[in-house]
Parts: structure tokens; C-alpha cells; sequence
DNA sequence: TTTAAAATCGAACTAGTGTTAGAAAAAATG
DNA sequence: CATTTTTTCTAACACTAGTTCGATTTTAAA
């Protein structure tokens, strides 16, 4: 127990790691306690030593997915130039959401993919998780509405589902090096604030109705 | 073999069913042989009459959602009042993706849901039909670009796939008789063509620079 | 170095899976 | 009704999964 992590600790790290990788690239009932153990350079039996259950790891797996990406959206807003526009902050956050999702973070990528095929009790206790998560979305862009940033004849939960829907689907088609995570971003945000259609009657977008 | 389907068309009909619901909910390796047989009023040795495996079976069921969807919007092409604008088709396209989706139809909601999970030599033999309808959208698009319907200094490949992202995640969170589908394709064409931003320095959305 | 604790191994167990094949039942045919 | 074909059942098989636990190794403390 010296200042430094304990191999007990690294170890835990490690597996955590190599089911992140796996569980996001197979999904979760396919994966394997063997495949996990193979890619963290252990025999099966051995990672009971440190997680109870195949779904006590999964657990944690999408635990730590969902707090990642919350705290990476949350800096995103804290660290904003000031004076910021709202389309600013936003884009910001799609940008933070984006880069979690793709670069590097298998716990946030695993939480996306599977949270759909998780059993039961799992989900009942991680849920908490991601309704916070949503909270803060939900904060985000009620903020700009509430700013005149955003029409306000909008259904802002069916608009916040649908841009998630349109980050959360790169995870299935995300190749590194073919788009940027830049790229990705402006496009998202070109949409969602101005559209990319070329208007043939000339008319401002104000004056279409939706609700 | 009358004019009729045979006993062995109905039940074959049967467990495509129960396989398509049962995937949709489970995913594909969590769907157990004995769940789909008792869905389908039978037991489980009985499905190997008519398929060769779980994998044939899985093959079909993710066959016939793809040809479903695919078909759905070709029609909805065919079927636009003459003099649609670009908008208009897209808009129907949209739709008719949406409700395929959503509305009583689990082969096009498996596929979208299990695709990420599924073996990789299924895979392989499916990937067709996907490109197929990648095609289809590739195409509708690209006309209306063509037509000066939406901005030429945008990736289009990229604004598809976010596209389909925020159609295809409805089936992750979409609850029949919260949100209709029109509501939801009105949303998704508003955002597409001219965003829900109001432009705080009231320049016109063409001048805004994206590549 | 000795000794106790921590960490891993290895082999076994149980349960459940996809699959098979012969018996049984249902349907169709003459 | 008799008989053949089609369809379903039943029971078993082979295999793999998650899990357990005592033996073994590694690490840390004294």
C-alpha cells in the first residue's frame, strides 16, 4: 500500500480495459469471461478475484463509459472562451461527446453499443447514469432556447433524441483518419443551427411553422 | 401445394416472426432457440425443419428487413405528386424510413439493432442488400445537391450518416404514442434543410462556410 | 530470510446452448 | 379407410459458458 497504485489495482485496471475493448467490439452476451481474461494476460478464474460476476464488470464497464463522457461534455462547457455564443457552446459539447465516443475511449463506445442488450438489474442501476447525462443535455440546450438562440416552436426532447441518435450511430460506422472528429462536428452543428438546404422561395427560416 | 400458402409456409411465417420480435428485444446472442420456438408455439428441435441453423434463420430475418425498408422508400419515391420539390422528397423518404422502423415492422428494427452483433460471416453475406439502400439514399440525395436543393460545400456522405444515425436510434428510444412519426420527420426535415437556429447576426445561412 | 498475505492458476462443476435423429402425430393422398 | 408424406415432438448429444475452490505462485512485511 504505498503511494502508488497496488497491483491488485493495476490488474483491475487491466481487465476493465480488456472488457471494455471486447464488450464494445462483440457486444455483451457474446463476449466471453476467456476472451476478457485472454486480453488481459490472465486465466478465466483469475478475474473473480477481482470483480464478482461477468455483470458486476459489466457494470462497471458502462459505468465508467457514462461518467467519462459527462465529465468530458461538462469541462467542455466550463472551459469556454467567455462570451461565448450559444451555438459556441454547443458545438463545444458536441465536440466533447464526439471525441469520447470515438477517440481512445472503448468504455464510452461499449456504453453506446450495448446498453440496448444488457440484462435487466443492470440496466435498472445504471440508468441513473444516463438520465443525469441527458439532464445535462437537456440543460444545455433548454439554456440556448431560453436565449433565442433556438426557435421556440420546436419539440426540444425530440430534437435533443435526434442529435444524439446522429452522434451516438457514428460509434457503427466511425472510421479513424477517413473524417475528422472536426468535420464531424461542424456538419452537426451547420445542421442543427442553420440546415443545409438552399431555400427556393427565398423566405427566412422563421417563418415556417412546426408544432 | 394449393393456391393456398401450405401448413409449412404458415409456420415457417411463424418463426420468422417470433425470431424478428425476439431478436429485436435480445439482441443476437442472448436470443435462445427455445425462446424463439416458444414464441412460435413450438418446440425448439422443431425449427431446424425448416432452417439449417440459428444462423440461417438470423440471415432471413435480417434479409427481409432490409428489403422492407428499402422497398418502403423506393415506393415513397414513386408515389410523390408530380412537381415535388427536393424537400418534399426527401421528406417522404424520411418518413416512410421512420415508420418502417417503428411501426409493427421488428425484421427492419433487428437488423437495425443487431447489425453491430451479429456473426462475421452473416455479415458478409448481407452487407448487399445494406449498400443496396446506402445506394438508394446515396442517390436521393445527391439529386437534390444536383438540383441546388441543398449546398454544394458540404460532405454529403457525412450528412447521410448523421442523417441515418438520428432515424435509426429512435429505435433505441422510441415509444409508440409519445412522439407521432410525422412530428418526428418534420423535426428531422427542419433540422436537415434549414436548422432550428435563429441567426443572431442575421446573415443568410449561405454564407456560412463549412469545408 | 522467513513468513504471512495477496494474487493467480488450474481443474472441475453446473447449467444451458445449438443441434441431431428416431418416434409420434397430423395432414394429404389414393 | 389405408397409406404415404409432411410436420412436430421428444430425448439425447456435444460443447461451451459462467462460476467455484483448493493448490500454487507472487508479492510484501517482519
Amino acid at each position: 500500500m504505498t503511494t502508488e497504485q497496488s497491483k491488485s489495482d493495476i490488474s483491475r485496471a487491466r481487465i476493465l480495459d480488456a472488457a471494455a475493448k471486447t464488450f464494445r467490439q462483440k457486444g455483451y452476451a457474446a463476449t466471453t469471461l476467456i476472451e476478457i481474461a485472454r486480453a488481459a494476460d490472465m486465466q478465466a478464474g483469475s478475474l473473480y478475484y477481482h470483480f464478482g460476476s461477468k455483470d458486476e464488470l459489466l457494470e462497471e464497464v458502462l459505468d465508467i463509459g457514462m461518467r467519462r463522457v459527462h465529465e468530458a461534455v461538462e469541462e467542455s462547457q466550463e472551459h469556454l472562451p467567455p462570451g461565448s455564443s450559444h451555438r459556441d457552446r454547443i458545438r463545444a459539447a458536441v465536440e466533447a461527446h464526439l471525441t469520447t465516443l470515438l477517440k481512445l475511449d472503448d468504455y464510452t463506445s461499449a456504453n453506446i453499443r450495448i446498453f440496448g442488450q444488457i440484462p435487466e438489474d443492470v440496466r435498472r442501476r445504471h440508468i441513473k447514469l444516463r438520465d443525469a447525462y441527458a439532464e445535462l443535455w437537456r440543460r444545455i440546450l433548454a439554456k440556448a432556447q431560453k436565449s433565442r438562440a433556438l426557435r421556440s416552436d420546436i419539440d426540444l426532447g425530440l430534437v435533443r433524441m435526434l442529435l444524439m441518435g446522429a452522434l451516438n450511430w457514428s460509434v457503427e460506422w466511425y472510421q479513424p483518419g477517413r473524417t475528422s472528429i472536426q468535420t464531424m462536428a461542424d456538419h452537426m452543428c451547420l445542421m442543427l443551427f442553420s440546415g443545409i438546404g438552399i431555400d427556393e422561395t427565398a423566405r427566412s427560416s422563421e417563418d415556417e411553422t412546426i408544432a
